[in-house]
DNA sequence: GGGATCATGTAACAGGTTACATGATTCA
DNA sequence: TGAATCATGTAACCTGTTACATGATCCC
């Protein structure tokens, strides 16, 4: 009864990205997401799951299937980035995530999709998205606490607040563990390009 | 066409915590998930959401409804918990959430429900709860990597490896957190019952 | 022959979300 | 009179999830 995954619009994302590679059949595109794999470690996909993705996708025009038969076997349908999905997952790729809570799922994927095209393009989202967490950090730390208009309920002024500091706390990881994969994608980005930032994103 | 919560199944179990005072109706429900509530800095529903909810609950035998005329107004239809929701409720408080990434929305909503019944439980709720973390904490660091099988995808083995950190980071972050909470508990607990640490939950 | 892998789907179900509809009362 | 608040719902829509169905091929 219960679900685990919760991550479908992330997730329609990461496929579309995996597309930008070239046209894909479901089957292919769903081991990307199998176990001991880099997207399964983040986020595992059933086939199945994977099938009803593609077909919602196409239903919305982000993807073109082909059939294709393929001699004695089965035909497969092989899947392409219409002009919308390309447009979609380009700049989705780019786009920080808000809160601290999207770095388990949507900011691994985003990452992953980046540094595959472009291990710069993953440097410039990691930096874009560390100023959207120190400004957040900020905001929080500024934040006026709702002066106790009513003093009956303390106890709910103590939650509050202390709700505010698990927000300070959980961003300050995400900005402690963006620290650290600056630190490894530079690493990556002087080994592949020397050490000229070649362009990808903004700032 | 974008939702912002994905929230439904922590926040009903939150909204059989409030009936555990007593039966109430749907507007006076929502109003405790409105803005300027406690409850509503952890989550905002609207009141249609609530009803929603109420409904499906009530379909699910959890809550049981009573229409009640009052007066010349309208009649409100008053909700009492089931057997059965008041056992859920229940176990649902006591159980800790089992990754951190639930810190921002169920566990805070159990903590909030724990606290109004006896601070005692929410005291031993934050307790359980460090274990849980702690017990993951050692699991993601005792991890045997996916010794690279493959040697050609090194770039992925990387990014698995950050992704652990990713994880440890947000792990100590939560339990932090969990140390800040405790304290605030603890003082709360002083207070109201002297220093000793009325029963309410395991260990 | 038989199990693993290649390969594909879909129907049905179970929710979550919200736009919209309704109307009384209270207070400025 | 008109705005705010009390008070309630629901129908429609969308999306996510999964159990199940199907069959070929390849290698031991």
């Amino acid at each position: 009864m219960r679900h685990a995954l919760d991550a479908a619009e992330p997730t329609r994302h990461a496929l579309l990205a995996l597309l930008l590679d070239g046209p894909c059949h479901g089957y292919l595109l769903a081991q990307q997401f199998g176990p001991s794999s880099a997207l399964g470690d983040v986020v595992h996909l059933s086939p199945s799951h994977i099938y009803a993705l593609l077909g919602r996708l196409e239903r919305n025009g982000l993807v073109e299937g082909e059939r294709q038969e393929s001699g004695a076997r089965p035909p497969r349908r092989v899947y392409r980035l219409s002009e919308a999905g390309r447009a979609a997952v380009d700049c989705w790729i780019d786009e920080p995530v808000l809160r601290p809570r999207d770095m388990h799922l949507d900011f691994p994927l985003k990452l992953y999709a980046a540094r595959r095209l472009d291990p710069a393009r993953a440097a410039s989202l990691i930096r874009r998205q560390r100023d959207v967490f120190l400004a957040y950090l900020d905001s929080l730390e500024h934040e006026t606490l709702p002066l106790d208009d009513h003093p009956d309920d303390h106890a709910d002024a103590t939650f509050i607040a202390l709700m505010r500091e698990g927000r300070i706390t959980r961003t300050r990881a995400a900005l402690q563990w963006l620290d650290r994969c600056a630190a490894a994608f530079a690493a990556e980005t002087t080994v592949v390009a020397g050490q000229r930032s070649t362009g990808g994103g903004a700032r």
